[in-house]
DNA sequence: CGATAACTGACGAACGTTCGTTAGATACGG
DNA sequence: CCGTATCTAACGAACGTTCGTCAGTTATCG
């Protein structure tokens, strides 16, 4: 399918220049077309911006959500730190993740609107799973605390932090020792001893 | 001074709208003048964008090593807390914060090696002193641990992952949420119990 | 044949930038 | 004190380019 190709060239550019930045020829030279003919597969630039949007999102949220629901519940040490890692895994690995988070930070103010209800719309979503195990945890005694709120928002700080260094990303030695300190400060701060 | 005008608005539209999104003419009228007369002042876009983007760094660096240096050293938990606190007044008070943080993440691109740079030695500054402070309180046996760089690197996580929501920031309540949460854990993580 | 998807050509609008000019302030020598 | 020269800061007009978009045409293929 021609407009896949037009969609993973858009998702290059706008990752690297953002909206405003990234141009349609651009675009339509990376696959091998004039930029008028981009229309006979999106309405315009804005269609052709949400549409790669939606795709990132979906792409990201399923990713997650994957991982998280085949937590045993036994080992949050492990299935914590594995989530880190996932993240890291998939920012290095697919374009839609540096996208999503670019576009999530500074979106194209005529179109902030919309992109924040998709945003908010994942947030949530993540985070109420991800509540729920930490709920686990707390019950069987395998952190401590009482509610799952605190330590939840605590490691999706963590999260954002990693991500972060990796739109930031120009050390890998960086990240690896910001990864360990962070990941170490946090498990012994929800941990029992 | 007419040149401080000009800087003043363009941090305001490159905030908003990133290097790309913001025009000369969009910044000329905020001053009451035509785009024309910008170039009585700056040599160009580039030039005028990279003044503002060293005062913007001048002005954050100050704040921070003006508050690490002033910490007592007796209460690592108040002075801690307390640079969360300034680190969201300097985003809600300053546009500069917001500038930096949106132009280091995602830099114009024919203009991200000088930006990076610029980056680089900021960051190295505050890690520095802000280590030291750490050393001191490992010494003191006021908090746990022996690299101090573990825990520095573990605040530094928690300031940036405060930074993003304010980035973010769509609302107070789950800002302050965040912030108690990560706060709480993180302090648990380092402290002595 | 009909449909889909590419093409060419052209559009108004906006971009950053350069030019020559002007009005007003400042400095200086007689 | 006056006239002149220099400097400053703004201007309108125009430059060449690029932008996103639309209309009409051609090629491809079931």
């Amino acid at each position: 399918m021609k407009s896949n190709e037009i969609k993973e060239a858009a998702l290059k550019f706008f990752t690297i220049h953002g909206y405003e930045g990234a141009s349609l020829s651009q675009i339509a030279k990376e696959v091998g077309m004039k930029k008028q003919s981009i229309y006979a597969h999106f309405k315009g630039k804005d269609d052709l911006f949400m549409q790669v949007l939606r795709d990132a999102k979906e792409a990201e949220l399923s990713s997650k959500l994957h991982y998280i629901s085949k937590m045993d519940s036994h080992s949050p040490k492990k299935d914590l730190y594995g989530f880190l890692q996932l993240v890291i895994d998939l920012f290095q690995k697919k374009e839609q993740l540096k996208f999503w988070l670019r576009i999530s930070f500074f979106p194209p103010a005529h179109l902030a609107e919309a992109i924040e209800k998709e945003v908010l719309d994942m947030e949530e979503k993540v985070q109420l799973i991800l509540e729920s195990k930490f709920q686990d945890w707390i019950h069987t005694q395998t952190i401590i605390g009482q509610a799952a709120k605190i330590p939840t928002l605590a490691f999706l700080g963590v999260v954002d932090s990693i991500l972060l260094e990796l739109v930031y990303g120009n050390d890998e030695k960086r990240l690896k020792d910001k990864l360990e300190a962070s990941w170490a400060v946090f498990w012994r701060g929800i941990s029992l001893h």
